[in-house]
DNA sequence: AATGAATGAGCCTTCATTCAT
DNA sequence: GATGAATGAAGGCTCATTCAT
């Protein structure tokens, strides 16, 4: 017997990344794939059930590594520099791999995401520290007290945008540098002084 | 290929938009295309050169609609009301037409519309009067000195996700109004006296 | 348009009978069907909604012409005669049309048929008045009261294992002719002077 | 290729056995082989050369089991006890081992005998005696002078037809006792008195 | 001897597109 | 202009078989 190999396991989600990033999620072949991985088209289902399976495992093992990355804050200390560090966090995560996140809004909120069965919870898994962290700042009256889905749209969202923009070449780091999306995401949900 | 039928060819679309919004860009087929709009397969191309085509149309046609409805405002009037309002009109435009908002997103700027062949310019095209506005509060030292595109991210797009989160039933517009969401934006984007 | 092609249709049951006669049911393949019908794989689709409805045809027509050629009997005549036309009939057509009984042997009453979702009724419509023809025997007393299916056991199916048995080459007819079949058949069903 | 554990091959082929009853010849597949029998499906390999080669052993073990069970027979007794002897041999086994009779009828002497290299003789060994029982029928002038084939077809099928009729739901053996259709395999195949 | 990962041919089906009508 | 039958490539998936372990 041949023992089940992580690393080909690995290898087929990184070319499903590859696929999705550079000809879109319908684009997504089951052939291209094995072709992209080196592997036959056959062996795909020695490690997922199906297509469906592996888009699934592909966007929770990306939505993982992210919720690792970006969730490393200081639940109970100072909101303002905690939120501070989230954005730096998620800059400079996005920095190496921006793929990911790219890969995150892809699937969206699409129809597709329904179709692999993932729910409510599965998608938020690994974010709860995030959500801990909101609530410290808005009992301290440091956030404003609004839904944490809300702050995410002022304070994640506007960090992958920017660097796609800079990475599609929409944007230049030099007039635009990170620190202005910082203090506009700071202005917007940091309460007080937040000039 | 000279289309005779305007309203058919809408059909066609508003059938092709149809099917993105509840099986994902992914099951999009002429076959579904044509039983969904009531026309033989074959006639889709008196519409339409091929598939790309249609997806284009569907594409700068939303766009387009989207920018009628949410450019109309007086560039050279007092931005921070200009502002104010701006987010109005995407609020209630949205409220009704929510479908082309996710359309457009469901686009995305993914490797999709680089194969439909859709140049930056006519992705834009539409929202010139836009940017005209934005440089005109930007050189009244209303707006901060940032790209368009960034205000858009500020401003556009946390609307398009909170009426998407209440839609899904995940954010409850009693509890958070839209007046925050506007307020939030315009704290992150008005210079002096944010409040 | 192209208007839809009973010849086509009927070349494709044609081609798939062949199949099943020449290769079994278990070789039975959509692309072998298209190749030896002439026919691109796609157009099966066309007339049939998928493989399972394909055989379900084929049984179901097979099955037809078979019941139409063996149930022309004078139900209310004379049964003896009646009983001896009727072994004529299927003697008959078997010479020119074998297959379709072997065909519809071969479907048997084997898991197949159940996939296939062909209902006892749909099996059997066409041989009503076959029914009838043996009640009429049986209340006239000169048939054995007992069931219909266990008189075709003895009388329909010895005459289709003989012409097989022929076919292959298992039997000679010279020396066991047709008529010693239906001696035999006569005299396990007839009741009286069956010698 | 030598088989190891003779336990493991009879596993292997009542998995088959029972795959082909429930589903069809068709639907056999040496994953769910292995699978229903437990083994790894490279196993199947070191038991059977080939999946041919399992289904003809298969074939062989089932019909040499019938065969053991219903040639034991007084081949040079009285013919008339003989016959009766043996229908009740067929009924009897056939109560507790009807699957083997379906499984045979199910192979059938369709095409798929042929792609498994059985010969005629093969697919008889083990009926020897039961032509020597018939040859001595026919010459003590009891049964018809017909060909061996030609008997089973009215001895061996019907009584096989009967108990699936049975099994199956179709014939209820309080109304149609087995008595019957011994009587009418009796009338048809012996010639004197055979009331 | 036993395992099950790996293979790639072949399965059924759907697809975008063409074209006779 | 409109139709839908026809096409064959490509889709997802299962298969029999091999072979490193």
């Amino acid at each position: 017997m041949r023992a089940q190999d992580d690393e080909k396991r690995k290898r087929i989600l990184d070319s499903t990344s590859n696929i999705i990033m550079t000809q879109g999620i319908a684009a997504v072949s089951l052939s291209k794939i094995a072709k992209n991985a080196g592997i036959a088209s056959g062996t795909l289902y020695t490690y997922f059930k199906d297509k469906n399976d592996m888009l699934r495992a592909l966007y929770l093992n990306r939505k993982e590594r992210i919720a690792e990355a970006i969730t490393q804050l200081d639940i109970n200390g100072d909101p303002r520099q905690g939120f501070n560090h989230f954005m730096d966090l998620i800059y400079d995560y996005g920095q190496e791999h921006l793929d990911e996140f790219v890969l995150i809004r892809e699937f969206g909120q699409s129809p597709i995401l329904k179709s692999l069965n993932i729910s409510q919870a599965e998608a938020y898994a690994g974010f709860e520290s995030l959500e801990e962290f909101v609530q410290n700042g808005v009992s301290k009256q440091v956030f404003f007290d609004i839904d944490f889905q809300v702050i995410l749209d002022y304070a994640y969202t506007p960090v992958i945008e920017y660097l796609i923009s800079i990475q599609n070449g929409n944007l230049d780091p030099n007039k635009i540098p990170f620190e202005q999306i910082k203090m506009l995401s700071t202005r917007a949900i940091i309460m007080e002084e937040s000039k």
